[in-house]
DNA sequence: ACCTGAACACCGTTCAAGT
DNA sequence: ACCTGAACACCGTTCAAGT
């Protein structure tokens, strides 16, 4: 029955951790400051101090987003052998789970509403996910196992179909055998493509 | 200087044509039933005749934004030849113009929201898009340019990729040769994959 | 059938003031 | 530095009442 000491402690990682829990039980549409506030038992203005507006509490859930999901990708490809074949099948799976599992936050990390200023931070997050993709293409054509080109633009075609795949899973699009076995098929088909034989 | 009448004769199609409107200049989030009701001159509550909920307004918005996309499709398949590449690239084109001129629009498509009762009416529409899409395939297996294999899993691998790169267009991740030299590369590695030779 | 007027229970944000 | 209390200008939605 302690009272509340006038200090939260901690009130922007309260914030964050709450604000992510909302957001995936209940949506992005149901994410609200003065809730938030309510529950964390302090005044409506509180959230003001740590996030100046909703908006840079939203870039900052996806900056934590970018930054799990390139960890959760890092672990995978470490799981597996060195070859393209396995570590993109390793990485394609880990980025459709975690996708999956935070569905809501995905789409606050690609939406279209980075603030110029806390896209600085954000920006920055989101490239480390970029630089992976790079990464793992690189050392797939270094060892021969991917074609020729310029990275960025064979990386590109490697990552639009798991990028896509996700998309149309989280948004609800009835997938050929819901779950991981179409991921299978998209996998497979980045490397040797559609054509007949 | 004729006082508006009682009725304003089609106030739907006045609030879809407006919110689309708002969509575009100033995205998803400036999305107001009241400023919309003060645009059109009517009183806050007229919109909810129309609409039972904002919700519904955005469903709406989705239906005809699946209709104006299935449209744009079939009007690119129509003005080249009958090869899957030519339409394939043709395709791919009218989806990203569509996408990159009706962002807002197109990441309501494709939100998770869909209520469970207006999605009668948008899953149809979404469902008349997917048909599209398999039609497309359907046609290259038969002119035995496309693998053979189920009909939803092998359109599925053609069609992630460039929702992949539409989604990353849109969510305004650097794309190299920002624009439409990507797609090319994305397109020509649907069709040929990223192996060597 | 279609809309108004007024109300209700919320929002995000700001700002003086307290600790 | 961190938070409160109160206020401001908005929301979406509902509902009796008007035309």
């Amino acid at each position: 029955m302690t009272k509340r000491p006038y200090h939260h402690g901690d009130l922007r990682a309260a914030l964050l951790e709450r604000a992510e829990r909302t957001l995936r039980e209940r949506g992005s549409g149901a994410l609200s400051l003065r809730e938030l506030a309510r529950d964390l038992g302090v005044s409506p203005a509180a959230p003001s101090r740590h996030f100046k507006t909703k908006q840079a509490l939203l870039d900052a859930l996806a900056l934590t987003g970018f930054e799990r999901l390139v960890e959760a990708l890092a672990a995978a490809r470490d799981r597996v052998g060195p070859t393209f074949a396995e570590r993109l099948a390793a990485m394609a799976h880990a980025y459709v789970d975690f996708s999956l599992a935070n569905a809501a936050l995905l789409d606050l990390m690609f939406s279209a509403k980075h603030s110029p200023e806390a896209s600085e931070a954000l920006g920055e997050a989101a490239h480390r996910w970029i630089e992976q993709s790079l990464e793992l293409v690189r050392t797939g054509q270094e060892r021969g196992e991917v074609r020729e080109g310029p990275l960025e633009h064979v990386a590109l075609t490697v990552f639009a179909p798991l990028h896509g795949y996700v998309g149309l899973a989280v948004s609800g699009v009835p997938l050929p055998e819901t779950g991981e076995r179409g991921l299978d098929d998209v996998v497979a088909s980045i490397v040797r493509g559609c054509r007949p034989d």
